[in-house]
DNA sequence: CGTCTCTCTATTGTCGACAATAGTCCGCCC
DNA sequence: GGGCGGACTATTGTCGACAATAGAGAGACG
């Protein structure tokens, strides 16, 4: 898999501007552990990507410290880096840390100030509703991204944006990594489509509290049933956050 | 100013590990912006570093790929490297983040569950107190981070801390850049210790509520106050912010 | 006199090669 | 036979040089 230059053919923000190779890079990496390619726990060694990607190690270098603070990867001195072994613990601190980041997103950015942050809300829905027609389901699941980020960006809020679109990140390894254990997704697109249209029909309506319910809803449930009984623990804590979870 | 192997003197978690040129070009860059040595809006130029520094390129380049993350620097393409151009809305969302993250470590680190995190708050306190002592300004403003820092690892979320020394780091900034239009700290050091050790009873006590009081108190009321007048707003949102927090 | 274009330079982007380290495997000694 | 020490190899860390770009300045044209 060679570096390509079309990532987000559809609806990204760049206009002409030729990606450097560093971007290119980490967007490739970052496909193939989200893809599943590359597995949590595996190493990652830069001879065999600078070989796989046709570029040289400096640049990739920098790509994978970027995947490193997107928390994709983790990287030791001399010893190289790895794909985030995920733990139950790992798996609580995302979701914890997403939702709460969520509910700061929710309580700053609605009732929505500013309009054009709505529109790009809609047009994520919109391009969602196409690859739901489409049947693709990579698009389906980049849309499905784009739109909670932009929900998300309702807050006006770039820190909290760019953290929670990390954590939106690891999140997706989380289920890269349960792909082989469950079924993945027991909705239909265009169920899924209708989900999103509903939550944001909600958001118009400006009540932050309604938001928070309709996203309570929206979410990681289902997820967190179907965890591999497997998982390493990592800690007691994050074992009692889970029955706890389980238990509502 | 080269490249130096002391950073943390006192209690860093290295043993004997050498440390790589990133690392310490990292530091390197951290405190020369910290320090007020570079201002925000400042160019930063590789060459110039390389060179100060004594290393080359490619590990300098990743250094600031860190400090990009970290959110002390900005980095575009072909246009090089700034240190972080501040504006009020920065500001606005350095200090929402901050303490929505303080509250959150708090909510799910109290009561304490494990003795071990304190007492890594109470060393913090104790070499901030020897700081006080010497009167030495770098470490006690040091240790200052290190102690909020436990506070927050008092939560077991490695995420979260992450987060938090960033936005940590990013308040520093701040601080560094008004260094120049006022008096920095009205306090005195004994004070400021003695606020800490007060804090951390009132952490030992259980109650979320009442450390949350307690770090409403302990705060940044003071520095938004003495924000400059020239400060570019950068958003409307951050105005009415700035304007809501004054009047409380 | 202003503006537009073209060159020219400062700076960033990328590369291939060299140095240093950590982990491994083999032989050796007990 | 098992544990220990030493070379070897795979991999990471670092470097200097080359290529490509953006911005600034000088010159020509309207």
């Amino acid at each position: 898999m060679a570096v390509t230059g079309e990532e987000r053919p559809g609806g990204g923000h760049r206009i002409v501007k030729p990606p450097s190779m560093v971007e290119l890079a980490a967007a490739s990496v970052r496909r193939m552990i989200l893809g599943g390619t590359l597995l949590p726990g595996d190493r990652v060694i830069e001879n065999r990507l600078t070989e796989e990607l046709g570029i040289s190690r400096p640049p990739l270098r920098e790509a994978l410290r970027m995947l490193e603070h997107e928390g994709l990867i983790r990287q030791s001195p001399h010893r190289g880096a790895v794909v985030t072994p995920l733990t139950l613990h790992d798996v609580y601190e995302i979701v914890t840390f997403r939702r709460e980041l969520e509910r700061m997103a929710v309580t700053l950015g609605i009732p929505v100030v500013e309009e054009s942050r709505l529109d790009r809300c809609w047009e994520a829905v919109r391009r969602m509703e196409q690859a739901a027609d489409r049947r693709d389901e990579a698009a389906l699941s980049e849309t499905n991204f784009d739109f909670h980020l932009a929900v998300v960006g309702l807050a006006g809020h770039q820190r909290l944006e760019t953290a929670y679109r990390s954590l939106q990140l690891q999140m997706q390894l989380c289920m890269a990594f349960n792909r082989n254990a469950r079924a993945q997704r027991r909705e239909s697109a265009g169920a899924n489509v209708l989900r999103h249209r509903r939550l944001l029909r909600v958001i118009e309506n400006g009540d932050p509290d309604e938001v928070l319910a309709e996203l309570e809803q929206h979410g990681d449930r289902t997820f967190l049933d179907d965890l591999p009984d497997t998982l390493d623990p990592g800690s007691a804590q994050a074992q009692r956050w889970l029955e706890a979870e389980r238990a509502r």
